[in-house]
RNA sequence: GCGCCCGUAGCUCAGUUGGAUAGAGCGUUAGAUUCCGGUUCUAAAGGCCGGGGGUUCGACUCCCUCCGGGCGCACCA
């Protein structure tokens, strides 16, 4: 419908305008119902380039405009200037029809259909569960992935991670030291050891498979490293897949030493004459790009910096093909990616396929204090944890909920408290509500007959099929933004629109009719809900 | 000091890429339901959209400035 007012105001102003113009035709909902069902500001924004006034550019559209009375009831013009249309009723019953027809694949779209995107997300390194704090970047990232697959795009989930690195080996040495103590040993945590009770269960495995065996091997002996990164990967697995979150890769940083795509990056900036060597390190000159420093890329001690496989990962990804490959970063990130994206764009490559979506942290707060996670102190909530008490469909909602450019005041006490009061509980119980109305009218009405929509006239009916119709819409904006909060909003706003249709429509007791057209109603509201939480991976109970 | 993010009802937050009379939930107050699930619905009260300038037909939205909070600014990730 949206494309279909985009080109008849657009055939519109071709006959009106001296000069062919071309401009971006905004169709938008109107706020309230006496403004119609879409309205443009076409006229108002054609003022300045037409030079006549809005409502005279408003009226001459509306006397070209061709549009088909099956779909199109009225045209006014109003206010300022503005175009509002109504849609004629058997448009919407039709379209309602299609609705149902369409079922499970309603609301996708196909604005992105034939790309290939990449969503990285999670990406947290295998020192330690997984914790509130990862929270938002794992459900932030799943439930873009899955709006973007909704609107046509094949969608791949990479989670990144390095097991090197200087955090890897004192997670090694933490276990070690575990493990010797578990035998009776004198052993002390290294300096800036991990103090995670985990640590211990991780040696106490490693005690049950090989005895003291390890007792007298090299203090660097990478059985306790490895043996750490398994148990706590599988963790990690664990806790996703808890989440509803799949990832497709695992991409390990070793391999962009391994295939030497490191020293290759650097080799192409020093061509470029955007690397050179100073005080034994290797320096990137990232004040070309309008830093005030220029930034280390390997330190004098030889090692990189992060950066450097930041960049060479970044490489690899638009190497192998993606049309869009989206970051999902915490607020602490926010300063370092502008330094990969130059070196992106001078080496020749098309930085606008890599999309950062920075998020704001969350503030945990514990016992009405504000409350500062460390992974190595052992200070922290995990989301098992947060599962265990709230369950994984408040979690997934929770971190959801609000925009991520804001900051996430998280209350442990409330979060916990929740349960029953929580929002979610509203969409799924509508959910639930109408499952079960179903149940009772299919004992009681022959549902083979084709029904007769046009017997839904009431206003909640009508508000609640027109709401039910923006869902493709609702989808489309909050994929283009990567905002999910803006899906529910919108599903918040369908099931308020149902349940005042419940209160003033009854479908038991009703002539067969009208109850078949108001259970079609139900089924196009089901199908709306259903989806609609399948995005968001959260569960849509058909009892509660 | 520099950069980025955020200030909207008592609280937690929306606000459709500059639009028509700024909304919802919780909380408060007053109501509804013999009947499909009361985890529901209706209504009231509650606002200088942090302050001040500017841009234009029109600003919560864009620009400048100030105030207040958060996060960054390493040869750490």
């Amino acid at each position: 419908m949206k494309s279909y007012l985009q080109n008849i105001l657009q055939n519109a102003l071709d006959k009106i305008s001296p000069e062919p113009v071309k401009p971006d035709i905004i169709i938008e909902k109107p706020r309230t119902p006496e403004h119609g069902d879409a309205a443009t500001n076409l006229a108002m924004t054609l003022a300045g380039t037409l030079r006549m006034p809005p409502r005279k550019i408003a009226e001459q559209l509306i006397e070209n405009l061709d549009y088909d009375a099956s779909k199109i009831k009225a045209v006014e013009i109003a206010g300022p200037g503005f175009i509002n249309f109504r849609y004629a009723d058997n448009w919407l019953f039709d379209q309602l029809g299609e609705v149902i027809k369409l079922g499970s694949d309603y609301g996708k779209t196909t604005g992105n259909s034939g790309k290939k995107m990449q969503v990285e997300f999670v990406s947290a390194n295998p020192t330690g569960p997984l914790t509130v704090g990862h929270g938002r970047n794992a459900v932030l990232g799943d439930t873009i992935a899955r709006l973007l697959e909704w609107t046509g795009a094949d969608v791949d989930r990479e989670y990144y991670f390095n097991n090197a690195g200087r955090q890897m080996r004192v997670l090694g040495e933490s276990v070690r030291a575990r493990y010797l103590q578990l035998l009776g040993e004198d052993a002390e945590l290294p300096e800036g050891g991990y103090e995670g009770a985990y640590i211990a269960d991780i040696a106490q495995k490693l005690i049950d498979e090989n005895g003291d065996k390890l007792k007298n091997t090299q203090p660097d002996n990478p059985q306790f490293k490895q043996a750490a990164e398994e148990a706590i990967f599988e963790d990690i697995r664990n806790t996703l897949d808890r989440m509803n979150i799949r990832m497709d890769q695992f991409f390990n940083e070793n391999t962009l030493y391994e295939d030497k795509s490191i020293d290759s990056v650097v080799q192409r900036l020093r061509d470029k004459g955007l690397a050179y060597d100073k005080d034994g390190a290797t320096w990137f000159k990232t004040t070309e790009f309008g830093k005030e420093k220029d930034t280390v890329l390997i330190k004098s001690t030889g090692e990189p910096t992060y950066r450097l496989p930041d960049i060479a990962y970044h490489i690899s990804k638009l190497e192998r093909g993606y049309d869009l490959c989206i970051d999902i970063f915490g607020a602490d990130h926010i300063a370092t990616y502008p330094d990969v994206v130059s070196a992106l764009k001078a080496l020749g490559y098309d930085s606008s396929k890599i999309d950062v979506q920075v998020y704001q942290f969350v503030t945990i707060v514990k016992d009405g204090q504000p409350f500062k996670m460390s992974t190595r102190k052992a200070n922290f909530v995990t989301l098992d944890e947060l599962m265990n008490e709230v369950g994984p469909d408040v979690t997934r909602f929770f971190f959801l909920m609000r925009t991520p450019g804001t900051h996430l005041e998280f209350d442990i006490a409330e979060a916990k408290e929740a349960g029953e009061k929580n929002p979610v509980f509203y969409l799924q119980y509508a959910h639930a509500r109408i499952h079960s109305i179903m149940v009772k009218a299919s004992e009681e009405y022959n549902m083979e007959q084709t029904p007769d929509l046009s017997l839904l006239t009431h206003e909640s009916e009508i508000a609640l099929i027109k709401q039910v119709f923006q869902f493709p819409d609702a989808i489309a904006l909050a994929s283009q933004h990567r905002e999910p909060h803006r899906l529910i909003t919108y599903m918040n706003e369908v099931a308020g629109h149902f349940h005042k249709f419940y209160h003033d429509c009854r479908i038991m007791g009703e002539d067969a009719p009208i109850a078949r057209a108001r259970i079609a109603l139900l089924q196009a509201t089901r199908t709306t809900l259903a989806n609609g939480l399948r995005i968001l991976g959260i569960s849509a109970p058909e009892k509660m």
